[in-house]
DNA sequence: GTAAGTACGCACCTAAAGGTTAGTACATGA
DNA sequence: TCATGTACTAACCTTTAGGTGCGTACTTAC
């Protein structure tokens, strides 16, 4: 089932390999990708901002627990990926404006189904855990 | 600290919160399960496991970069979830096998939708990325 | 007059993720 | 006989994600 590196079980070329990215493959640039998109933070933040554009202070109160330090990076992090549009006014308040690009609507949406699930099936993951569910009446 | 729990945005209960799971309250166990599925090895793992069962060393190989001592971390922590079904034979060359429980393949085929939603856009990201999109011909 | 809100950047610190090495108890192959 | 593979664990160390607090340049509301 394993493939011994000696024979390539599947006849990708190396271009191809690259073009597609490879999760599997320790250097590819996919993993950077994943890692914002999973990170703590970033999940949640592509979640909230499913709902529409959110300003910053918005965000912040949504997202439970995150600092203002980290919500900023994880919003630049899905920025310079291209996942987040940011558009701040020049006023004397300062006003900006987060949301998702085409593509990150689309990754925001796998990332939902995800987290939706995971809410969903909760108690089932705690019952299989061994711990009691105490949601259970 | 956050969201003044004077108004309550949404009119469901408390044991209708707990029971489904909210990603955006802080203290939901919902965030732990999350974090092992989003782990860096955790997100590997699952899509490995989609595949078929796996011994230990088999998965080593397969994800690249995995330390021992990772690999088996994560493989407790999706164990401990339900997530992952472990089944060891008491033979002398030790022999475990590791697949996905049927809850395991529910979040394992979401995980995988992103996993490849990545993969295959990887080359749109890096351009939005600035990054200059290697991969071009 | 001052307290609060805005969208952060900077500096410092902790906790947790992750890596490295060694060791185990044998069996098989060179 | 020595090396290698198996599935790990324990101990130790490094790296990084993440948190805390401070400052800012104003404005609005109390």
């Amino acid at each position: 089932m394993n493939a011994p590196d000696t024979l390539t079980p599947e006849p990708t070329t190396l271009t191809a390999q690259l073009r597609r990215g490879n999760l599997f493959a320790e250097q590819c640039p996919s993993r950077e990708v994943l890692k914002h998109v999973t990170s703590r933070w970033g999940v949640l933040v592509l979640v909230a901002l499913l709902e529409g554009t959110h300003r910053f202070s918005d965000l912040r109160r949504k997202v439970g627990g995150v600092s203002e330090k980290m919500l900023a990076q994880t919003l630049q992090w899905l920025e310079g990926d291209g996942f987040v549009l940011r558009k701040s006014y020049p006023v004397v308040p300062p006003h900006v404006e987060y949301s998702l690009t085409p593509l990150g609507r689309d990754v925001g949406l796998r990332v939902q189904d995800l987290a939706d699930w995971i809410e969903l099936n909760l108690s089932s993951i705690l019952q299989a855990r061994g711990e009691p569910d105490r949601t259970a009446p």
